[in-house]
DNA sequence: CCGTTGGTTGACATTGTGTAAAGTATCAGC
DNA sequence: GCTGATACTTTACACAATGTCAACCAACGG
């Protein structure tokens, strides 16, 4: 998607993506820059324009990459297959408390960038869009089951689920106001039940 | 609060301050570099650092100014005034509709500096501290007229009012998702009754 | 007249991104 | 074995931005 595919995973290319990955999991340490990936992946700064247009594409792989490399469809389709409505929306919030410790440091730092840069804000968009469409479909199943509350257009429940169930949102609480895992999925949980939905 | 005060407010401070308020203001416009602010304030970019430690001091004493420009003393008595709880409650959602227009650059801004940045992650703590204070305040006041949900613990229920009524989610939403400020505040009023409260 | 205050100018160090050019090693295929 | 492509390296540079430093200047109060 951000590489023209093709011969888009030489082993270099997987380096770098794995040590940015590792870099970016370390919660104590800063963002780190194009020449400490570089260096953590043992090769040049300048092999790594050789691989991403430029900053942002690195960052954005990055993410795509440890999607793959996580057992987020996996997630999916365990949130897919939930007997009901309500369950599948509850599993939701375990997926996004499983997943976001994992990218809170990328999302952080693309969601500051994108500002500045129209192409990342466009593969950002797209991004939020797939996340987005998640929300939808657990919208269109509380529509099914009769569960969603009467006053909610589906558009605005979609986006709202959509920004509870954002990655920032689980950094505020979880890292900033130090809530533990469990704390965040049934406070979460419920706001949503009640706040979204009936009964 | 971040100057020593005293001889706090010189002019040429305070046409600094203005100047960061203007440029910060349009929402088309980049961040500004403090060779930009200085140029807007008519002022050498020298004379920034003679009123401000550093960018980081400057932005936040911009927002202290803003807060101190705009009327929202007036705002948080309004929200005082009301005459029960969850009256507040809305009316503290059409307060962060008003407000976060004007602020959402400098805090989009400051929050992604302030990771890097221990100085600025401590002020920003301390403000942040103050809005908790605002929704500590409110969660008060429903559990007096007991109206919050029994299973809530009233420090998770600050929290999440917290979050829910930050900038960010006004941003998300009315700036990237287009909502229009009505379809905000209903929405947020909304899901934070049957979230939160008894009816 | 002196010194302090608040400002100016200009130069500089540093860090970070991104570009460019030239060299090297390896491997495929003729 | 030579040729050429591919992948990467090294070195160098341009550019933008923050922050520091030193010297200079002008006004104003004692």
């Amino acid at each position: 998607m951000t590489q023209p595919a093709g011969r888009g995973s030489s082993a270099t290319r997987r380096r770098i993506l794995e040590a940015a990955h590792r870099l970016l999991s370390d919660p104590a340490a800063p963002v780190p820059s194009m020449q400490a990936i570089a260096e953590a992946a043992d090769v040049s700064r300048q092999a790594l324009y050789l691989h991403f247009r430029d900053r942002a594409g690195l960052l954005l792989a990055t993410v795509d990459h440890i999607d793959d490399s996580g057992d987020l469809a996996e997630g999916v389709s365990f949130v897919r297959d939930a007997p009901d409505a309500l369950a599948a929306m509850d599993r939701f919030v375990g997926l996004v408390a499983w997943t976001s410790p994992r990218i809170a440091d990328v999302a952080r730092t693309l969601d500051a960038a994108r500002a500045s840069d129209p192409d990342l804000e466009a593969a950002w968009q797209d991004r939020m869009a797939g996340r987005r469409r998640m929300c939808r479909e657990l919208v269109g199943r509380l529509i099914d089951e009769g569960r969603l509350r009467p006053e909610w257009d589906p558009d605005a429940a979609t986006d709202l689920l959509w920004e509870i169930t954002s990655v920032r949102t689980w950094e505020d609480l979880v890292v900033d106001r130090e809530w533990s895992p469990e704390a965040y999925m049934t406070a979460v949980q419920r706001v949503l039940r009640h706040g979204l939905t009936t009964v």
